[in-house]
RNA sequence: GACUCAGUAGCUCAGUUGGUAGAGCACAUCCCUUUUAAGGAUGGGGUCCUGGGUCCGAGCCCCAGCUGGGUCACCA
């Protein structure tokens, strides 16, 4: 927290110096607003009566409607052609085009409003709230014809200038790592991003309906947790002072939601930040959004059910149809998604049977199918290993994987036919898991065997095995209602649905590494040599960023470097003695 | 982590066997009353990612590092 504050106060303390001729420029402009009496930054509210898309798409130039519109929006493009001006302005709905005349601007003698301010104060960027009427110009394109105009935002940082014609994109904004640090800059001038968010705001209103509709109640439960139950999965950890005991950010609710079927709830769900410890790469980021949902009296074959109604519904009210396209494939949601049995998947793909083996002979086949192993590795990973290295990747059309072995799901019940086998399904698209589903173990002396089996793993090696909750078993020996739950990854869905390529496309915020600045000194440091301030500002164009690189630098070479660049860019500064400089290096 | 590609103006990018740092847009000044990635003229703007090295001379070649992208591996 120190450091933080530190970097802070050198950041606060950066002078104009860092500033790109663009940038002095508006700040010279904002001065100039002010000292016209214009508040660049006014507090009052604006109140507008329509949107962009509104008025492109409910004009009517026949009869004239919008003849009295207030409308909002960020300057995008300026075009000024003598006394008449065009530009563009960006709401949240669009963009439209406005129209401006000096005279109409200005009617009296004082031209100010127009030739100063709107021509040369306004740059693209700023926020500003126009009055007028909507007409067709010539070109066909509809527009505002402005009557008065008021700044609401001035804007001192220059916009990456991204433009458009018949489809094509001029100087696109591509910049991934641009993007991501600064999406607003991205929502800003890339408008397709924005479609994305939408999308995945609408995914999870249309599932949130769906489970409303069922009568299923929304809850929240704790991301902080003593025990980070529910997963397999190395968990983040903090600490809470006025308790002094360290707690965990969730890897998982279902542990907490199973608590609440116990006592009653007999439908509960949740969209919920996860957060894991683990590397970061297209599909991963460490914190992301899963959606948990436990329906009592149910099993999994009524969730797989459920589960391909929800996520047609979802494609339905995205798209309008089932087959989407994702990368180069189609892929179609429409119901019934294929069902096939873990062990058939494998036997399909490989040519092995392996339900009847043990560990030993699980091992062998890994080592058969060149698939690395170790002695870490229970029955349930050895599986998981064979499935996710030969099957898992060839599952393109949705398709659930079924009757998983019981090693590799702790938390699921038993199947009711074999016991070696556990009622979960998972859900394959594109060949990646989307869906994981269980019938709810409910049986609490298996439960607490299930988990004493994680322990043991967990001495083996396996550092991703269960932690056990206790509490979590005692509610069970309440008396938990035959439960079927099941978890969606909502930012792997959006992926599908959105046609992304990456998660981060799917992340308003995804996590980055720490923005770096180079190491610098403030002016302050320069100035306790005894520098003079005006001299500080040359030494920092020079390139001399630390007080730490001055002191190796000759005296007379500095002086040197001095003179000429106050000479070479005619700063008209009076020259330091050659004394003066020995004496700051000393 | 491995391999690979990249880092040049506010943005998007050129840059010849190594020889004075470029374009478009943006910006500034001036001209222009319905333009369509708005036109014309002129102009300003650079730590060529950083640090070493080779060389008379490095944006370019070599080494190291930083940052990012991509692929693969790990996490699973």
């Amino acid at each position: 927290m120190p450091l933080l504050f530190e970097n802070l106060k050198e950041t606060l303390k950066m002078s104009t110096i860092e500033l790109s001729e663009q940038e002095l420029i508006r700040r010279g402009s904002l001065q100039k607003l002010r000292d016209l009496g214009i508040n660049p930054y006014p507090a009052n509210e604006f109140k507008v009566n329509t949107t962009a898309s509104q008025i492109l798409t409910t004009f009517n130039p026949e009869e004239p409607n919008l003849q009295e519109v207030v409308f909002a929006g960020r300057l995008m493009s300026q075009r000024i052609m003598g006394k008449v001006s065009f530009g563009e302005l960006q709401d949240d709905t669009g963009r439209i085009q406005i129209y401006i005349s000096r005279d109409e601007i200005c009617p009296g003698e004082d031209k100010t409003l127009y030739n100063e301010v709107f021509k040369k104060l306004l740059d693209i960027g700023d926020i500003i709230g126009v009055m007028g009427y909507v007409f067709v110009t010539q070109m066909g394109e509809t527009t505002i014809h402005v009557k008065e105009f008021i700044l609401l935002s001035k804007s001192i940082k220059p916009l990456p200038v991204v433009k458009e014609k018949d489809g094509k994109t001029f100087d696109a904004f591509t910049d991934p790592e641009q993007r991501y640090r600064q999406r607003y800059l991205d929502l800003i001038v890339n408008p397709h991003v924005k479609e994305v968010f939408l999308k995945r705001t609408k995914i999870i209103n249309e599932m949130r309906t769906l489970f409303n509709e069922r009568g299923y109640i929304e809850v929240e439960t704790p991301i902080l947790q003593p025990i980070p139950g529910g997963a397999s999965a190395r968990p983040f950890m903090t600490h809470h002072n006025a308790l002094n005991i360290p707690l965990y950010l969730r890897v998982a609710n279902e542990l907490y939601l199973k608590r609440l079927i116990v006592g009653g709830f007999d439908g509960v769900y949740e969209f919920a930040k996860d957060f894991r410890n683990e590397g970061m790469d297209r599909t991963h980021n460490p914190e992301f959004t899963v959606m948990e949902i436990y329906v009592a009296y149910k099993d999994y074959n009524w969730m797989m059910d459920f589960t391909e109604e929800m996520i047609e519904r979802v494609a339905l009210a995205l798209h309008g149809k089932t087959i989407l396209t994702v990368g180069d494939k189609e892929i179609d949601f429409k119901r019934p998604f294929k069902r096939i049995t873990m062990f058939d998947s494998i036997l399909e793909f490989t040519g092995v049977d392996i339900s009847k083996m043990d560990e030993q002979q699980l091992r062998e086949t890994c080592t058969k199918l060149g698939i690395a192993n170790d002695a870490t590795m229970g029955k349930g990973k050895l599986v998981d290993e064979i499935f996710g290295e030969k099957c898992e990747g060839n599952y393109i059309q949705p398709t659930f994987i079924t009757d998983y072995p019981v090693e590799m799901s702790p938390l699921c019940k038993k199947h009711r036919n074999n016991p070696e086998l556990t009622e979960r399904f998972e859900l394959m698209v594109n060949g990646k898991e989307l869906c994981n589903a269980y019938s709810e173990l409910n049986d609490p002396i298996d439960q607490m065997e299930r988990f004493q089996e994680q322990l043991r793993l967990s001495e083996k090696g396996d550092n991703e095995a269960m932690f056990i909750d206790l509490d979590f078993v005692r509610s069970l020996e309440y008396g938990m209602p035959p439960t079927s739950g099941m978890g969606i990854g909502i930012d792997r869905l959006t992926m599908l649905m959105t046609n992304s390529i990456s998660i981060q496309d799917v992340l308003l915020f995804p996590q980055m590494k720490p923005e770096k600045r180079a190491e610098e000194d403030s002016a302050d440091k320069f100035e306790e040599l005894g520098i003079p301030a005006v001299w500080v500002e040359v030494l920092m164009k020079l390139g001399y960023k630390k007080v730490a690189q001055l002191k190796e630098v000759k005296p007379s070479k500095l002086f040197n470097d001095l003179c000429g660049y106050n000479k070479k860019n005619q700063l008209g500064i009076p020259n330091p003695a050659a004394e003066d400089v020995t004496s700051w290096l000393n």
